[in-house]
DNA sequence: AATTAAATTTAGACAAAACTAAAAATAAAA
DNA sequence: TTTTATTTTTAGTTTTGTCTAAATTTAATT
């Protein structure tokens, strides 16, 4: 698999997460920053190579083997966040785009002795779950921070969007996943939430608590 | 900079070491698996971007730019394979292809991070230097076992060549960067040497000692 | 110095992955 | 149910890096 076709099976799984019953032309142009035309190029080569069933003017779906394929590049992608974050001293916010690279390394020893080197982790820095060696991905369970009831203790275990712009607000309010979170109040107008992060009285909008997930 | 461009600019780096008045087309197309026609389009546009000085039928040299990168290059190559050797406990016959892949990731602040975390080190797992984040290459003192006196006292560090075979061979023995050398006796005939290695009686034919670097 | 051999370069072609512009199919609206 | 709009596909190019085969230059021999 080349680095392309490999970009393209990732952005069909993440897509398909969402509309299962089958994956846009456009849409994985837009996520690709290509142009359509493109896309059907390679739907017609991945579909020949048993990756993706594609039908005309239909949307694709991932086939097995593409689905496998797709799993054991988020498992790579995630694991090398975690290294970055966790050995290197990466922020969260840093990471994604040098992950996108080194996801696409080759060897199948090199991702399981990282594994092994990082304690098996169960989720990324965002805390999106990493795939085993064979692809299978336990659920972690979570509620966004704006569904939790009040007064409860919580901490953080992801997010929902992981912007730039997101990922920043949270590292200047010091927040980091582990961060213990107590909801103190929540305003009935606009649903913002006064809540105690790590001892830290704090006033969160619903859009924040919203993209926040904690267990 | 490409892929292939890195590898050529890599290739080129390391057969100036050997004929620095400049290297040949078909050199660089036996290290790189291609053809001399390949290499003379590949040196026109490398030339055409500063990265090295080529006069048709003349050969090519590395410019200054072409200099620095090729030691950016190896830096992350060398910096790679501590890591795999260090921290994943890869044995050193296994981590040279991988780290062919790794080399080729292009953030700056990540190879210095990855420097920090690995302790600065000053050689790869075969006694290579690692170039500094400037390019500066501290020389190794070290001779070959071949060639030091009688009864003294060394540690390996490095090998000169770095074929499968001969690693695997130093895997068997135990024998290993750092390892402690004695050289017990050496046979006049064939220049055949006993040694002690950590401890343990070994009989080594003058080709090992020849490959092997100590200090 | 002329001839042969080796190394190198040119010219033309190809595959991968992208693009533009036009055509075709599907979905939405009148 | 036509008509219009949107989405998707086709057809034809482009760029990058490679190749083969032929031509050219340099090096080696006689």
């Amino acid at each position: 698999m080349t680095i392309s076709e490999e970009n393209y099976i990732k952005v069909i799984y993440h897509l398909s997460l969402v509309s299962p019953k089958g994956v846009n032309t456009n849409a994985i142009a837009g996520m690709l920053d290509t142009k359509a035309s493109s896309v059907t190029d390679m739907m017609k080569k991945l579909s020949d190579k048993d990756l993706v069933s594609y039908q005309k003017y239909q949307g694709v779906t991932l086939t097995e083997k593409g689905f496998h394929s797709a799993k054991m590049i988020v498992r790579k992608h995630r694991l090398w966040e975690v290294f970055l974050v966790d050995k290197l001293g990466f922020s969260w916010d840093e990471v994604h785009e040098i992950a996108e690279e080194l996801e696409h390394i080759k060897s199948e020893q090199l991702i399981n002795k990282l594994d092994a080197f990082l304690g098996f982790p169960a989720a990324d820095p965002h805390g999106d779950p990493i795939p085993d060696a064979k692809g299978v991905i336990k659920k972690i369970e979570k509620q966004l921070l704006s569904e939790v009831e009040i007064h409860a203790s919580f901490h953080c275990v992801g997010v929902k969007d992981s912007s730039t712009d997101f990922l920043k607000y949270l590292d200047k309010q010091k927040i980091a996943l582990g961060s213990v979170v107590k909801v103190i109040d929540k305003e009935d107008f606009d649903d913002t939430l006064t809540v105690d992060i790590d001892g830290k009285r704090l006033t969160i909008s619903n859009k924040i608590a919203n993209n926040l997930y904690v267990q």
